[in-house]
DNA sequence: GAGTGGTCTAGACCACCTG
DNA sequence: AGGTGGTCTAGACCACTCG
């Protein structure tokens, strides 16, 4: 964990907390710095990663304005479901449609897939994730099985594919590329996301990239935005 | 301009002639620092934005990776449609459904206004563009007018509304807040987009932050995403 | 005019990749 | 083992905000 990390992670809490409130000015980066024995630039880089989560507003001198968040769902970064999440406010819940299996690559799939990836089998999973007992998400989850079978033997890590992959083979998540789409739901996806047949779905397909080379984790989400919109970070 | 953004634009120019290629990779930071006298952090800053605006891959211990474009609409990041795409190899055009005009602002806004923003009618206008001579997105914008009617007076720098508000009032957008649903299409939207009434639509709804204190742009889009999806920048 | 954020320089150590 | 990117420190100047 970095410097710039905990930081940023301190002041989120302190906004979940209540200790910052929103339209709240946080400290000045000079004070921060100071008070924490940081380097400016520590500081900064910290304070800038909370700007481009929506958490905070910046302006040329002025100090940093604690946003008023919105109940809306930061689906466009490349965190997981529960990290998302984990601040707000807000009952989410997971079920399992499919727990993780092992099974054949599909022979066509959403992107593709290197050689050295189509030698292993993989591991799929199927998740509908619910907002305040509304199901917002359906979730299919595919990636190498190669050594990571014992990762099918218990739940995971506080629900979390990620923090599981982290804490049993140190593998991060560094980046994502994503596609969106808008798409008629079909008959199967609409009814897990009970809503009617044909209605327009959101799709993103995505390709998670790690810090282990040749190690990728794909996902396909279907996401009810009838009631929830889904929002940017910003930057 | 700043010394970071025009090493960034010259390197995109760079990868856009083909001096760098897909796969190839760039010069060392220590490199470009040293042949550009900047410093060694002015240079990450550039390539930083670069990996962001996903024209690169950044790893440890490995110089930057010039990455392969993919054809998608960079849509999700808050520049505007002429930039996104203007160093593509695409063909896109803009047309007027509604040249710019000064409406009052309609009675229910999907954002909030300031008051201060009430107080002022509204400079409304209406565009569809085209990539490769497709109708792909539709897009209405307002903004306030206050003392901006010169911009209705002769049509847009480069067909920009972003570059005419930069040199004709020196505003620069600085951020932007935007919320992504799939809807149904209406009638006169679908008609535009050239597909089925009631197809599935990609909805954004947008407020641009400008460094002008009060003043903001909002957008609503309508995308068709049948034949382009849309990607994200990376980070 | 004091406080503050944005940019930039100079230099250091570490972790990772590749020969 | 040398090259390279990621993090961090120390210090500087400028542009903007606000009382």
């Amino acid at each position: 964990m970095h410097q710039y990390e905990i930081l940023k992670e301190r002041i989120k809490k302190q906004i979940f907390s209540g200790e910052f409130t929103p339209g709240e000015l946080l400290p000045s980066e000079q004070f921060l710095s100071n008070e924490n024995s940081l380097n400016r630039h520590t500081v900064r880089r910290a304070l800038e990663e909370l700007h481009r989560e929506g958490y905070i507003r910046r302006q040329k001198g002025r100090r940093s304005e604690v946003i008023q968040r919105h109940p809306r769902l930061g689906l466009l970064s490349f965190k997981g479901f529960s990290e998302v999440l984990a601040y707000n406010d807000k009952k989410i819940r997971s079920a399992y449609i499919q727990e993780p299996e092992i099974i054949e690559w599909p022979e066509t799939f959403f992107f593709s897939l290197s050689e050295e990836e189509k030698k292993q089998p993989a591991v799929f999973l199927e998740r509908i994730r619910y907002l305040e007992e509304n199901p917002v998400m359906l979730e299919k989850t595919w990636f190498s099985a190669g050594n990571k079978k014992s990762i099918l033997e218990k739940p995971f890590e506080r629900g979390s594919l990620f923090t599981t992959l982290q804490v049993s083979y140190n593998i991060e998540i560094k980046d994502v590329i994503q596609d969106i789409r808008a798409i008629k739901g079909d008959k199967r996806t609409c009814n897990h996301l009970q809503i009617n047949s044909q209605e327009p779905v959101l799709y993103l397909s995505r390709k998670y990239v790690t810090n282990m080379p040749d190690f990728y984790v794909y996902s396909q989400l279907y996401v009810n935005t009838h009631e929830y919109s889904i929002s940017n970070d910003n930057y």
